[in-house]
DNA sequence: CTTATTATTGCAACACAGTCGCAATAGTAT
DNA sequence: ATACTATTGCGACTGTGTTGCAATAATAAG
């Protein structure tokens, strides 16, 4: 089967799929971190960015950073393929590391010439859970 | 002259005026880096994070994550003392690194029981002059 | 099934951001 | 001038995320 000119497709491994899982496990965003301590196998720190990045660049996941400064990476939910567009805010507990999507889409107008690439939307504080 | 019960007033020197100057003239958001090289006298790398989290702690200035991760600081402006809210979006520019703020103040609803903290919302992309 | 191709992985090394402890320095009040 | 202590520089440290390289393994082709 053919894929693209240049690249063969992606291959299915014991990583991705965990990796995968997890995220879909998961009801909320989560670190690099969070996702190696729930895997059932040892994968290197390494290789867990470098299938988030490629889950990013297809388009299943979306990369979200916190007020810390920190990645965390959710699974697209309802997204179209053609335009990909996450622009919802999340939510960071400070007490119990829980990053969560917002669902409503935000529109945000930009000065004109101005062309956005990326949108980032985060409010940290206390869930409901922990106040 | 007397300040809070246990602390004593914060001190003018060379480091202080030079870095709050720097974000005067600058009219967008800043990262250490970038005030490190503006500035005439060498401080410390260390310093300047400390200034920069004084003048934040104070409410002189807010502090903005890039989708980099990194974090910018820019100077208040229209900010009332008591509710010192910073709920507008910035706009990174790829390309040539500037930080804007985007004036427009946002609110976001959050569910019940959430209790906000902290925002930040950023765009990135290519601002107007680099097009 | 066997073989060839090459995407994926682990490992180590790296770059960088941001923080912190400590001793030296320098504002500020008296 | 002196005492007090906030601020600074330096070095060390933590943690995130990336990258080069050689070994491994997923997949297509025969
Ligand atoms: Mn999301
Ligand atoms: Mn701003
Ligand atoms: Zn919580
Ligand atoms: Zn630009």
């Amino acid at each position: 089967m053919q894929h693209s000119r240049n690249s063969m497709a992606r291959r299915k491994t014991e990583s991705t799929t965990q990796i995968l899982s997890t995220l879909k496990a998961a009801s909320s965003a989560m670190s690099h971190q969070m996702i190696q301590e729930e895997l059932d196998i040892e994968v290197d720190r390494a290789t867990i960015y470098r299938v988030l990045n490629r889950f990013c660049e297809d388009g299943m996941v979306h990369r979200v950073i916190g007020e810390n400064g920190k990645q965390y990476f959710a699974l697209c939910e309802g997204c179209e393929k053609e335009n990909h567009s996450h622009n919802h805010f999340h939510f960071r507990c400070k007490n119990c590391g829980k990053v969560e999507c917002l669902s409503r889409e935000i529109e945000i107008k930009l000065p004109a010439g101005y062309v956005a690439q990326n949108f980032n939307g985060l409010i940290s504080g206390v869930c409901a859970q922990c106040a």
